[in-house]
DNA sequence: GCCATCGATAGGTACGTACTATTTTTCGTT
DNA sequence: AACGAAAAATAGTACGTACCTATCGATGGC
């Protein structure tokens, strides 16, 4: 059995969703509420504060009690959060540079946060969120592929009208939220035909199993070799997991997979640049030589693919232009506006 | 007048943080209490109100209200705010690396924020870390040379028993804080003594004036001179601010500056490795060559130090060891141990 | 037309009472 | 000694009352 005063805060929280209350400024006083609940005025009060502080509602001694959304400024600066798998490393640093240029140009505090690709800390990450109530969030989903445990508490920002964009993955179940990502199916296309360009016809890959882009990449990846007449052989593909992409390529079903490439692969369709380089450490202990026997290709365009040697094929997105892009879309979205999502193109380098 | 459960919930803040109430685990009861302040139940409640969401006490229904100081973990993560300059520039992306990894590994999840080095958003963010109380804070300090109008927050930090390190630079007011910086006295000490052991005699300097770094440096300097008998000219010291830094060798005074350069100086300390760069920009537009007419020496050892030709002397210390220590601390700090303030020393490159 | 005053209205503080839901302790029985 | 039921202790919910204080608007005097 619910408490009343949370019954009363619960459905001043849908009234206010549901933009019962125009416009922000002036509405409900404690003593009608009293009335319209049938409860005492300390209730409502009680309920009342709860919505404070979820940063609903601003209450004004003698004045009134206001509904506040769109930004509620936190003394005149926005506060931001961003969230993404990881911060130091591989491309994020680029994505993270450009989400901070347009963010700290409009005098907008940002609190970024890495989830390690791990839906515990993503939760833990995601009640901070909740608690101290931010203007926005950018976050890239974790696990995207995999069933999610925290779609409840995504769904309490969204019924807290906190805007949320999503970057690089994103939930598919979560339809309503806006996302920012790479075409990963087209890119998978595009992988498949710049070998096919080459003469190459057996092609291998190596994907991600545990989210969005690796399922996207390797659909794409099928659909470009079904549409060229080619098979689409399971035993030269190669699945990979966050938790095993130290050691993939050493257990059974990569060693197996290595096996094959020697045999009978002319070319490899990696999902990034870094499984791409480990894969280049195993072929040359194996003296298979890139590319003569084998050719690479690979997504991200990290520093990596350019200071290996010989340079790898990889397909580039513009990294920062995609974090500004997200920062872009949360800013338009905090001072009410729809946003559409959008799926950014890839680029041959 | 300050309402009665203000004074009650600051009197149990000053209790916890005496110590009166030991061992976080449990201490007074709504009833005592009510006795004790000679107040209603009620407001006793509404004082501790006030403490539970400063996360400084935890209540359980037929239980007690016990205070948790220690590791309030969150879900047994534990959170922690990093709040530096810059993020994604110069050195910050080292230095946030080491701190990364040593939290990481400790199942923490790490809040990163940036002040651009200004106050306002120093408040700001300080603000953020009150309402949202974290289990402990790195920060580094803004404009740490000049009179800090946030100190007061420093000091409900301390009050409130997060602990907090600083990097890199702090306020030598807030005494009892623990430091890890750079020796910058003695650095400033180092860059002349090279200076001077290859024979350079006329040595000017470029500090920074809003931080505690620069006036360091600046008094390393000036005594290393004046024990070799050489004269601490006022004309070849130059001044800048964050403010100014793009354009300080540009206005009357940077122009007077390296004038005098031209006429009778041999070698320049400069505040960091940005600044040498900025300089050395200037100087080949005047068509001064360096390191023929003119030597330079810097600070931090940043990309920039070993991508320009000629490179750059500079001096070094090892960024990511740095953040990895300030983490350490934090961490022991966390656990209730007591940690001194360190001095890492510089070393020429 | 301007400004001071005052009253109505809003939320804020403070206390009291009664009862509920949990947890802890106590105590009697087996 | 072990168990379990009753009792006590503790925080949570709910309502009522009274009064305080800030805000805003209307009234009225100049």
């Amino acid at each position: 059995m619910e408490p009343k005063y949370q019954a009363v805060a619960d459905a001043l929280r849908r009234d206010i969703a549901a933009g019962l209350y125009r416009d922000g400024d002036t509405l409900l006083t404690e003593a009608e509420l009293k009335d319209q609940f049938g409860v005492s005025r300390q209730t409502v009060r009680q309920a009342i504060s709860l919505l404070e502080n979820d940063g609903l509602v601003l209450r004004r001694r003698g004045s009134g009690t206001y509904v506040t959304h769109g930004p509620r400024k936190h003394n005149g600066t926005l506060s931001v959060g961003v969230i993404t798998t990881y911060i130091t490393d591989y491309i994020f640093p680029s994505i993270v540079r450009g989400i901070e240029s347009v963010l700290s140009s409009e005098n907008c505090v940002m609190s970024l946060s890495a989830t390690y690709n791990r839906t515990d800390r993503e939760r833990a990450l995601l009640e901070r969120v909740l608690e101290t109530p931010v203007d926005g969030l950018i976050i890239e989903g974790t696990k995207t592929a995999l069933p999610n445990p925290n779609i409840a508490l995504y769904e309490r920002l969204w019924e807290r009208n906190i805007p949320v964009v999503f970057i690089n993955g994103y939930y598919p179940q979560l339809k309503r939220n806006v996302h920012v990502v790479t075409d990963d199916e087209a890119g998978g296309r595009m992988a498949v035909s710049a070998l096919l360009e080459r003469g190459l016809r057996r092609v291998g890959g190596i994907f991600k199993s545990d989210d969005m882009q690796g399922h996207l990449r390797y659909q794409g990846f099928a659909a470009a070799l079904e549409e060229a007449g080619l098979p689409v052989s399971d035993e030269r593909i190669c699945w990979f997991s966050t938790e095993n992409l130290s050691r993939f390529l050493c257990e059974e079903t990569g060693a197996a997979f290595l096996r094959r490439l020697r045999a009978d692969t002319d070319a490899v369709v990696c999902y990034n640049d870094d499984v791409a380089l480990r894969l280049m450490e195993q072929l040359s202990a194996q003296s298979i030589s890139v590319p003569d026997d084998l050719s690479l290709i690979s997504f991200d365009n990290s520093a990596f693919s350019s200071i290996c040697s010989p340079k790898l094929s990889t397909l580039s997105h513009p990294k920062d232009a995609f974090g500004r892009e997200a920062a872009r879309k949360l800013l338009r979205m905090i001072e009410g506006a729809q946003e559409e999502s959008v799926a950014l193109p890839w680029e041959l380098v």
